[in-house]
RNA sequence: GCUGGUAUGGUCUAGUGGUUAUGAUGAGGGAUUGUGGUUCCUUCGACUCGAGUUCAAUUCUCGGUGCCGGCC
């Protein structure tokens, strides 16, 4: 019984049904970064309000601080955070792109830096499934080896390969656990090989034969030219099973999400956005701008004049440039909520577009306000 | 009244008798995507005034002015 049920389409885009033990997900969504439990400045009441169904979560982190057994005794990472719509995971394979975990890698795993003492930790496939079985999220992602961008082709081979046996031991972690926090979790594997189609196919391919509720696609938004990445998930999608959730990880910026929609994508996560509020990037109907900016300074209209968020209907840009540069905390809180509510409607919109065979009409509206600076 | 110190981008600073005068911050532009208010790239912007010495003064001398201090 699959997971993901297609509702509409439109060309190459669609809109669909992802379920979790947690509640039906209208696709295609976006997923902020909870990577501690909490979106960086948003409170949850917040999310709810801007119909966002779904969060991610990361395995490595919580593992660390505050720790398994308390999280188990909260009886699971939803209830520890008073979460109740849908939660994912991520396995800490990003952090092999990031230097300062100092990633080494085996075949038994990666051996990470515990950013909160310096210590050293192994992260192994069944270390990390067995961290996400007992966090109890919906969906669970396989430990996967990132590569770091711009490597040889030779490089992205040796990851998707190591992806594909870390991903059969994740499965087999996940299929004999006996002790899961949510019986109904989820297991996703995640697609490697760079901009090399055929390594991204057969990865895929292989991965598709393991079972997964879904195979992700990993290692994008880190270095790539976007049509790289539009065609691999156009290439990707041949060989996977139509009602595969295409997850496209790390992806967050507006144009990026929409064109990855134009191409068949599903899912996606990234940082992106409330890290863009917190160094002052704000997204608007007309391109983005920088709050930061003294050309800001005295202008007494919203951030967005078409965006309905209470932000953009109670505050200046005057204000906002204000708070920004006195460092007080509400810039970041009013201007995370923004740019959320900003992604959280495009989605929106698109799904609504997709439904009225009209994605494409939308998708050219809004690129040329967009992209009209 | 007498006297010591000091004066360099908007702000704070380094340094020098001679080519393109430091660095930080700021301002303009760009980047940031499955932990971080982070970090990085790029552009702009200054020698207090007057006289003197000198081939040449932002630099040395004298004076004016501003600022900080001490003494009667």
């Amino acid at each position: 019984m699959s997971c993901f049920e297609i509702t509409h389409e439109n060309l190459l885009a669609r809109t669909g049904l992802l379920k979790t033990a947690h509640g039906k997900i209208e696709t295609p969504f976006f997923m902020p970064v909870a990577t501690k439990g909490s979106v960086k400045n948003i409170a949850h009441g917040q999310l709810r309000k801007m119909d966002i169904d779904c969060l991610i979560s990361n395995a490595f982190i919580n593992y660390l601080k505050p720790g398994l057994s308390l999280i188990e005794k909260a009886g699971g990472l939803h209830k520890f955070m008073s979460w109740d719509k849908s939660l994912f995971t991520d396995s800490g394979g990003f952090q092999l792109i990031l230097d300062h975990f100092n990633p080494k890698i085996t075949e038994k795993g990666v051996t990470l830096t515990n950013p909160f003492d310096k210590s050293r930790e192994l992260i192994s496939p069944e270390v990390s499934t067995k961290i996400q079985n007992s966090l109890g999220s919906d969906v669970a992602m396989v430990l996967d080896h990132q590569p770091i961008f711009g490597k040889s082709r030779a490089n992205y081979l040796d990851s998707a390969i190591r992806t594909i046996e870390w991903a059969e031991r994740c499965k087999k972690t996940h299929d004999t656990n006996e002790n899961k926090t949510n019986k109904g979790q989820l297991l996703f594997g995640i697609a490697q090989g760079g901009n090399h189609a055929d390594i991204r196919k057969n990865c895929a391919l292989a991965l598709n034969k393991l079972g997964f509720d879904s195979v992700a696609l990993g290692g994008f938004g880190i270095g790539e030219a976007q049509e790289d990445m539009y065609r691999i998930i156009r290439e990707v999608k041949t060989v996977l099973p139509k009602n595969n959730c295409t997850y496209v990880m790390g992806i967050g910026s507006p144009i990026e999400l929409l064109n990855a929609v134009a191409n068949g994508a599903d899912c996606f996560d990234s940082a992106y956005p409330t890290r863009m509020a917190r160094h002052g990037k704000i997204f608007t109907h007309g391109g983005t701008i920088q709050i930061n900016k003294s050309i800001h300074k005295d202008s007494f209209d919203p951030l967005d004049k078409e965006c309905a968020c209470f932000v953009c209907k109670e505050h200046s840009k005057a204000y906002l440039h204000h708070l920004f540069k006195t460092y007080e905390q509400n810039a970041h809180i009013l201007l995370s909520h923004h740019n959320i509510h900003f992604i959280a409607k495009l989605m929106k919109q698109i799904r609504i577009a997709i439904k009225e065979r009209e994605f494409d009409k939308f998708k050219k509206n809004f690129e040329r306000g967009y992209l009209s600076k």
